[in-house]
DNA sequence: TCAATCCAAATTGTCGACAATGATGCTCCC
DNA sequence: GGGAGCATCATTGTCGACAATTTGGATTGA
C-alpha cells in the first residue's frame, strides 16, 4: 500500500544487497540495540551468509551513518543523540521547504491527484483509529516522500531519502512512543497540498517549513518532559 | 596549506581505505575517464591490492554516487550530466545559505579570524597571479569548507562535504577550463565574511545564496556558449 | 598496592580459489 | 539472408582460510 521501500526493491539480486536491506531494517526498527557492538561472524551467521557480503553491506551502512566502524576494532550500531536529531530536523526544514517549492512548480496533475487521494485515504483511516500511531507515522512519511519526489530534483531526492530519512526512522523506533500530533499534522498536510495545487511555491515552502519546525519543537518539548 | 582532504586523513589505516581514497581521487581528478567501464581485476592490480578491499571501496564510492554498479555486469565511472550539476547547485543554494546563517550565529572569534586570514592570503596570492585558475578554485572550495564547518551542524556538514562536494569537484575537472570569475567571487566572499562578523544571519544567508546562484548562472551561461 | 609490560585470545583485514551470472559469437533453422 | 537458440567465455559474486592488529588480563617489578 505504501511506497516506503524506495531503494530496497532492487536489493534482492545478490546476497550482499539482501543482507544490506535486512541489516538496515534491523537497525532502523531497533531489533539490534543502538550503540551495541556486534561481531562480523555473529552477524554473518544471523543473516545466513559469509563475511564477504556482510562486510560490503557494512561499508554501505557506514556511508549512511547507520553503523560506526573503527579499524581493527569492530562496528557498533549508531545511536542518534537528541542533539543530532534536532540538527537533522533543521536540515530537513531547509531541504523539504525547497522540495515543496519545487513541487508546487513541477508536479504533474497526476502526481497532485495522487497526493490528494493519499490524504483522503488518511482521512478515512483516521476514522477507523485502528493502530493509529504507527499508521500516522508511516502515512506521514509517505506524504513527505511524494512531495520530495514531486520536486523532480534527483540530487535533492537522493539526499533526503537516501541519507536523512533512514536515520529519522531509526530514531522514531528508538523512542517508540514519540509524541504525536496527528490531527494538527494532518491539517498542515492538507494546506501544503492546497498550496501545491495552486502552484504557489512561496506558500508551499513556508507551510512546509512551519510543518517541520512544529514537528521539531514537538520533539524538543518531548525531550524536556522526559528529562 | 589548504585543508581539502577532510575525510582522507584517517584513510591510511587499512588497504581498503587507501584504495578508496586513491580511487576517489583518480575519479574526481578525471584520471579515469567518466562513463568508462572498468574491471575489478584491472583496478585491483592498478592499486596493488586484492579484489576484496577494492570491492569494499567500490561500495562506498557507489554510495557517494561516484561509480554506478549493475549486478553481475560491472562498474562504470559516474558521469555528471549538466542537468544534474545544476540540480546540485540549487541544493547547494539552500544548504549553504543555511550554513552561512548558522555560521553568523555560531562561529567562534577564532574561526572568524581564520576566515579573514584566508581571504587576506587569497588577496596576496591574487597579486602573484601564478597558476591562478586552479588556485582560485581550490581557494574557493576552502572558503566554503570553513563556512560550512562554522555552522557547527554536523548533519549539514556531512551532507555538503561528504555527499555533494566530491561530485562538484569531479565536474570541475571534467570541464577543466570552466568559466571563472575570480574577482567577482572574491568580493562576494568578503561581503559574506563581513556579514558573519556582524552576526547578521539573514544577510549572510542572502549573500551566500546569491553567491552560489551567480556561480550556477555562470555555469549555465558557459553551457549555452559551448553548445 | 599500583603501574608498566608482555602474552594470549579473539576479532578484523586480506587473499586466493571456486561458483554463478550475463555477454559474445557461432551455428542452425526458417 | 536473417533471426532465434545455444555454447563458450569473461567477469562478477561468494566462500573459507590465513595473517595482522587490538584488547584484556596476568605477571612482575618498584
Amino acid at each position: 500500500m505504501f511506497n516506503l521501500e524506495i531503494d530496497n526493491i532492487k536489493a534482492s539480486r545478490t546476497a550482499a544487497d539482501r543482507v544490506f536491506s535486512a541489516l538496515q531494517d534491523a537497525i532502523v526498527r531497533g531489533d539490534i540495540p543502538p550503540g551495541s557492538r556486534v561481531g562480523e561472524t555473529e552477524l554473518a551467521e544471523r543473516f545466513g551468509t559469509s563475511r564477504g557480503p556482510l562486510r560490503e553491506a557494512l561499508r554501505r551502512l557506514e556511508s549512511r551513518r547507520l553503523v560506526e566502524r573503527t579499524p581493527h576494532v569492530g562496528i557498533r550500531i549508531a545511536s542518534l543523540c537528541h542533539e543530532a536529531l534536532i540538527q537533522i530536523y533543521y536540515v530537513r526544514e531547509a531541504l523539504e521547504g525547497m522540495a515543496a517549492r519545487l513541487a508546487a512548480v513541477h508536479m504533474s496533475p497526476e502526481e497532485i491527484d495522487g497526493l490528494r487521494n493519499l490524504l483522503a485515504a488518511h482521512e478515512q483511516d483516521e476514522a477507523l483509529k485502528a493502530d493509529m500511531a504507527y499508521f500516522q507515522q508511516e502515512g506521514d512519511l509517505d506524504f513527505h516522500y511524494r512531495v520530495i519526489q514531486g520536486s523532480h530534483n534527483t540530487a535533492l531526492t537522493e539526499l533526503l531519502i537516501g541519507e536523512l530519512y533512514h536515520r529519522i526512522r531509526m530514531y522514531r523506533y528508538q523512542i517508540s512512543a514519540s509524541a504525536k500530533r496527528p490531527q494538527k499534522a494532518f491539517g498542515e498536510h492538507q494546506r501544503i497540498v492546497e498550496a501545491i495545487e495552486a502552484h504557489d511555491g512561496d506558500l508551499a515552502e513556508m507551510l512546509m517549513r512551519r510543518h517541520i519546525s512544529s514537528a521539531r519543537q514537538n520533539i524538543e518539548q518531548h525531550q524536556r518532559d522526559n528529562l
